[in-house]
DNA sequence: TATACACTGTCGCATATACGACATTGTAAG
DNA sequence: CTTACAATGTCGTATATGCGACAGTGTATA
């Protein structure tokens, strides 16, 4: 566990609660290992805890009525997610799988609970970390919603380059690794129409592609280049 | 003020405040009269305060990077919103005009802020309104991706008859006033093709088109029929 | 090294949908 | 009643995108 603490601390959500508030919610979590492609909650499941992501990467799923998978996430390390059914006890919003072999820690409901009888005042960080779940999914629904596919494909880079490489000097290179396909699925498009795509802004020189990777050499340039028309 | 407590308090969220912290909100609240297409505020400006709809309707409304307007929701008697910014003391993330002549009941932040210290046993409540705001934009995003445009119109008919008739007898016919144009800037179509779609529905006898409404006989069978598949 | 497999690059066709154009119909105001 | 205007209904055309197909390439494993 203790090996654990920097990473989780290093959320900035995380990070800005007090010390002493961070260490009660260390003391009330239990780790948990999960294998590649094992799946840590469904969509429609009552949620039983609040998740840290300690080591691996998770998947964030939605299922379409047509039964294609939407990617809606991804969680990294440091990532903390679940507060949702914690907080109004319906039941989850979302599938959950793991990509890779992961660690997560986890405070069950009824800790979670009493921790926050405990220590009213987490209740003003968590007021936080809900708004930034409000403001994250309308600006999901900006870059969804009115764009053409490549102004979309653009700003879904560009939210992987932030939420990725948390304390990165501005505008260094940067390179993503997922598949085309996984950021077709993001945007709910194919896998060739995202690697043409890809192929043109390969060679307007804003990225390149590689297998399994993308690397953004200056993500500010991409920025301006698409944020605006 | 007194003649729109009824209405304020038919909200779902704020009707299940216990009848002293509803006091003490409506005892911080001022009036304000808004005339049809003026702006409540703007994406991007700081909050000023919380809000609650007495009569008339609101348009919340996002400008795309294409200068489209999407249309975000419609605010009708009895809905709250305004939150987020007072948690976070973000900008506000979307635009928001009046449809109609419209009265709001507003909480300065100032004296919101107060509130929340004065009675802290508010939080609960405010955390159960920012998951329905969390809720209700996944929600969106599960309708907006991955359907055909005529799911996403279903969906969105299906949204608005619960947010309006918030009280109705199960199934009973409900009338929406939108015209088109709302509609299809709602799933960010066009007007002729949502035109099309609902001339679909309605040879199927799911609706009835008429002049700047739409009726809708039984919602349950336009459910029961578009949920799935 | 050999083999299997996942990912990428690219073609062509089918289809959904945006959009201009124009006629028609409902509604409000003088 | 008349006029103006807003909303609707319906074309045809242009375009973006999904998707099957298949070859090429990188990576892991025996």
């Amino acid at each position: 566990m203790e090996k654990f603490k920097p990473v989780l601390a290093s959320s900035t959500w995380f990070g800005a609660l007090p010390p002493y508030l961070q260490e009660a919610m260390f003391d009330r979590m239990r780790l948990k290992h999960l294998k590649a492609g094992q799946q840590l909650h469904a969509k429609g499941e009552d949620g039983v805890g609040f998740y840290g992501v300690c080591e691996g990467r998770l998947r964030v799923v939605t299922v379409g009525v047509d039964g294609r998978e939407m990617l809606f996430a991804l969680l990294g390390p440091g990532t903390w997610f679940g507060e949702i059914s914690m907080f109004d006890d319906l039941p989850r919003t979302h599938d959950n799988f793991c990509e890779t072999n992961s660690t997560v820690a986890i405070i069950q409901k009824n800790a979670f609970k009493t921790l926050l009888v405990q220590y009213p005042e987490l209740y003003p960080h968590f007021t936080r970390l809900l708004c930034t779940r409000v403001r994250s999914a309308f600006q999901f629904i900006d870059s969804s919603a009115g764009l053409s596919l490549k102004h979309q494909l653009v700003k879904r880079l560009l939210m992987l380059t932030t939420s990725y490489g948390q304390h990165l000097p501005k505008n260094n290179p940067i390179t993503l690794t997922l598949s085309q396909e996984s950021l077709a699925q993001m945007i709910n498009s194919s896998r060739q129409t995202v690697n043409q795509l890809l192929g043109e802004l390969e060679s307007e020189g804003l990225l390149k592609r590689h297998y399994g990777k993308i690397t953004i050499p200056e993500p500010d340039t991409l920025f301006s280049r698409y944020q605006f028309i």
